[in-house]
DNA sequence: TTGAAGAAAGGAATGTCATTCGGAGCAATC
DNA sequence: GATTGCTCCGAATGACATTCCTTTCTTCAA
């Protein structure tokens, strides 16, 4: 009979899924709000030296927890003021494939399946009205495009890609509580 | 009677709008995809040296371009495997400041006001559907928040930032030759 | 309980790169 | 035609990333 204690040791060596300590998501936190922080800085403020923080990144980077590092452009500044999020309904299945060679273009920023009244949603960012009818002219030139939602943009108030933080109390909601609504 | 040439210099000058040329958005482009190019490898890109690519970001910073640089997360691996697009109705306008509040919850990545049948639109990553369920609690909760309509994120095929690059063709498209349809 | 092995952290050294400085080319202005 | 301002490049400096090595702690086995 296996040792679970070795076997679960084993899992994670192989999956490299190690349960991320308070020292990586401290880490992780720091970097996904300012990824040109020093390692020393870093490492102060974790409670680690610069190594020690170097290594963990490496590790973080080499097990796909952190997918890269970019620079986060402004919309309106650099040319796209238009944000837009379209929802999409298609006909049949496996016709996704079209939708994905939507991905080539610098404008569709993310695109989902998703569950409920629609199949299909993406974020697109643009230049203008027009570039955006012009997208959706493309969108309807697909066979598999049935029909579109556009929800426009008016104001962004928050914008950033995931944080690290984990808010505890939200698992732990007593929905019974909310009954008497 | 005011020079227009100089006029607009100075308006330049003064809302820092330079309208961006090929190599700032080379550069650009480039740091969007990965922030950790150093300025000699920017630079063999772009066609110009390290302190001219050095002077030109710093310049793109100054001015909001970009607005900074992050370490990018996933979302799966870092224990928030739950996406979900929540648009919600709520009554009067100017009550968008409580919606604000969910600001401070770091499962909340986007908050959008939108033109549509809906007025809010957010972002939401947590780390199961009872998290998911226990932000909606928090949603209802609020007075103005009439009702909400979630969007669960099955798969992601494309999820990145703002890039620079600006395609011409979107705003060229010939919506008449599509009347036929 | 003791010994051995693995993992991880810290200190110091090295190499790379960011950053700065000075000079040159170029355009626009008076 | 001289001047001002801007941007580029090459070289020098300084900071920081990265590596190596030693130490410590934990874990497993005898």
């Amino acid at each position: 009979m296996p040792n679970p204690e070795k076997t679960e040791a084993v899992q994670n060596k192989c999956q490299e899924a190690r349960p991320l300590d308070a020292f990586d998501r401290k880490i992780l936190g720091e970097l996904a709000v300012d990824a040109g922080l020093s390692y020393a800085e870093l490492g102060s403020r974790a409670g680690l030296s610069a190594p020690a923080v170097h290594e963990r990144v490496k590790r973080l980077r080499a097990t796909g927890r952190i997918r890269g590092t970019v620079a986060v452009l402004d919309g309106p500044t650099t040319g796209k003021p238009f944000l837009a999020f379209v929802h999409v309904d298609s006909t049949g299945w496996g016709k996704t494939q079209e939708l994905l060679a939507l991905s080539e273009l610098p404008e569709v920023e993310e695109i989902h399946s998703v569950a409920g009244d629609t199949c299909m949603l993406l974020k697109v960012r643009c230049a203008s009205s027009r570039a955006l009818e012009g997208l959706l002219a493309r969108l309807y030139a697909l066979p598999s495009v049935k029909a579109t939602r556009s929800y426009v943009v008016l104001s962004t108030f928050l914008e950033r890609t995931p944080q690290a933080e984990i808010t505890e109390a939200l698992e732990s909601t007593d929905l019974s509580s909310l009954a008497s609504r």
